[in-house]
DNA sequence: AATTAATTTGTTGCGACGATCAATTAATTG
DNA sequence: CAATTAATTGATCGTCGCAACAAATTAATT
């Protein structure tokens, strides 16, 4: 802001910017006048726009022959080396970095496996290495690092950048902004996975062009993105979403939390595996499913799922417990927020298709009546990859619009 | 739109007027040097609003004897006779309405018990006649009508304007804002009492510059209204907030909804009554607590708080194991939205001093650590009259600011 | 009584955005 | 092949909001 302006004119002329460079995200090549056309804007806005992006090398003109009826014109497009973005996940036992270019191809990857046992300092170091090589190969290639989007798995106090508590890591209080900033001397935006997993959904994925979805993500635990009106909502404090400790049996299964019958566990994969070993600890080695290891301690849920597929009635069984559970807390959640979808992500997503219509029906049946029709409830298509996408995410969306509500 | 604007543009000449409006409504009498300073916006532009409002008649010039250091400057006020807002609210059982003038100040008001066995027609008829004699007051007092702010008992669909589903009176359907704009030839805002009760604590009560918070009206159901970011949320299609039908509990009593355990068989005054009338049915009507009718079918919520003021341990512990069930409801409301407050209203209210403690204490043990020690638990403070003044808010909501989000 | 500080208002120039008219070009059509 | 149509771009002007300077006025202080 060289000439002090107001905030609210300032607003205008940002989210004019990020209308545009959005529009030119989703539709390029293309005009200035469709863009014009598309946001709503005056043409000569649009072109007082675009220029400053040429000028920032954000944008590029690209002779496209014949592009439209009229004028040869130049279309535009986003200059993929106009920035590159860092996107980190930090796992219970993994360390997940990508280098994307403006466009958010990935164009570095690499995975590091770590034991949540090692120490705090000795984990961040890891990372650290990590982040430093993906900035490495962006700028080799010429390209600037506009910012650093991080995925946590715990709840994040977005304003202060701090990771607040990690249990799964053990980690509390943690100032990873002040630190990396510090560190990598660029914008650094956090948030927990299932957020981050939302607005990547939003960007890359299915939710693309919904406002108001619900995205719950199930790894260890069970986690939520919400987003209302196209945006990450965040609630007061910035820790709205934890959708997985709302309260569904009072007689139910002890909660980590220490409440009893979480929807956590009745529909987390962990708890689901759990459940599955206490019944099955007393069947002899030979009869149990198909593809069981016999330390039941070894078992996956995707080993689940594989039994399942080839007719096994008790893993069928289980799954539609679940299916049912999870129906009804997604009939809850129709309830209150109304959206228009609810995707389903992380380990989950591996039973889909034996899941699916047991879903749809528990939550048209729970369900008050005139929402439930238009809510569609899918799975997400991209696996692991959710949470990174997202974090690359979050620092688009810092550019192409205000990220989050209130 | 005299000359066709971009909607851009004129949003944010809408925006800018309305902040004034509010400024104003909120701190008059004020300069408008003094505006500009509260809304962020230039003094230039804080002085254009302002002579197009004096023009509308909607502000007034108000000397006031050195009412600041400076210049003698003329204070703004708003005008109370800019116009008028007519409030209504049908009930159940009864037909309320007020006008209030521009400054939401009550100038006539008229409460009408109605059957909820009459046919539809008649109580519209009736709410109309009433209607019609409250724009005469206001106009007789000179003030123009500015529109209509109507709570309705049941799902509203806000888009259409249209009573999907009002359970309590058996309406289906009922295209009320159609109707009523012919009928009156005014603008019609409308919504379910929840929400409206929600929206009057924003403007006129507890709830005042408090951005994210969830108010619970507990009448004949429970409903919800959940302000997000200062607005309203209605979800995609404008039925968010149906919190009342939370299932907490599957083994619960059964509810009207057709689900088991809803949060309203728990906690609703209705449920409660007649958890208690059954308890109490073999009890020899001189053992039944001071103050309780011998036909226990008479028996109201007011009864059983009189009761146990005087101590009756019966109701004590009946209301406390609402209190109980209140606050773990709240506890799971809190970790999906993480609210700065949490409003609880209607006929619970009656017993705030005997419920509140409990209520607190659950939910500061039930909730996720970080978000609840900044989330304030308390109870309306206006009984019957938060929705008619949430009816008086959503008119002048509209001209003050967007109302809601998506 | 004089000075200082605080507050408000008028005025002017600037930049951004929007509307409109005119001009250009390619595909389509008769 | 000429006319029409669709799409784009350039240029000009008007309006609105903002910053900055100047002027006015009064309470508080010295």
């Amino acid at each position: 802001m060289t000439p002090p302006r107001s905030a609210d004119q300032d607003l205008v002329r940002k989210v004019n910017k990020s209308l545009v460079l959005n529009t030119l995200r989703l539709h390029a090549p293309i005009s200035r006048a469709a863009i014009a056309k598309l946001t709503g804007l005056n043409r000569s806005t649009v072109t007082h726009i675009v220029n400053a992006l040429l000028d920032e090398n954000l944008v590029l003109e690209q002779p496209v022959p014949s592009f439209a009826v009229g004028r040869p014109s130049i279309a535009l497009v986003l200059n993929p080396l106009g920035g590159a973005i860092i996107g980190v996940e930090i796992g219970v036992d993994f360390v997940s970095v990508v280098a994307a270019d403006f466009v958010a191809q990935p164009i570095w990857q690499s995975t590091q496996v770590i034991s949540p046992l090692s120490p705090q300092a000795d984990i961040l170091a890891q990372a650290e290495a990590v982040i430093d090589q993906a900035i490495c190969a962006a700028q080799d290639r010429g390209q600037h690092v506009i910012g650093i989007g991080v995925g946590l798995p715990g709840l994040v106090n977005v304003n202060l950048g701090e990771l607040v508590y990690a249990p799964n890591l053990g980690w509390r209080s943690l100032p990873l902004e002040q630190r990396w900033s510090q560190r990598f001397q660029l914008p650094i935006y956090m948030d927990n996975e299932a957020n981050l997993a939302a607005l990547g959904e939003y960007y890359f994925g299915q939710a693309h062009k919904v406002e108001n979805f619900i995205y719950l993500n199930s790894g260890i635990g069970l986690g939520g993105g919400v987003v209302i009106a196209g945006k990450l909502f965040r609630g007061g404090h910035g820790f709205a979403g934890e959708i997985g400790h709302v309260q569904r049996d009072p007689q139910g299964e002890w909660c980590g939390c220490g409440r009893r019958g979480c929807w956590e566990t009745q529909v987390g994969p962990r708890a689901m595996l759990r459940r599955l070993q206490k019944s099955l600890a007393d069947t002899p080695t030979d009869l149990l499913p198909p593809g069981f290891p016999a330390d039941l301690s070894q078992l996956t849920f995707e080993m689940i799922v594989n039994a399942a597929d080839t007719g096994d009635p008790a893993c069928l069984a289980a799954l539609q417990e679940v299916a049912y559970h999870l129906g009804a807390g997604i009939a809850d959640l129709v309830n209150v927020f109304n959206p228009d979808m609810v995707i389903i992500g992380g380990l989950l997503s591996l039973a889909r298709h034996l899941m699916l219509p047991e879903i749809e029906k528990t939550v048209r049946e729970q369900s008050l009546a005139p929402s439930v029709s238009q809510t569609k409830i899918t799975f997400s298509e991209r696996g692991k990859d959710a949470c990174i996408f997202g974090a690359v995410a979050i620092v688009l969306d810092d550019i192409l619009r205000e990220a989050a509500i209130s």
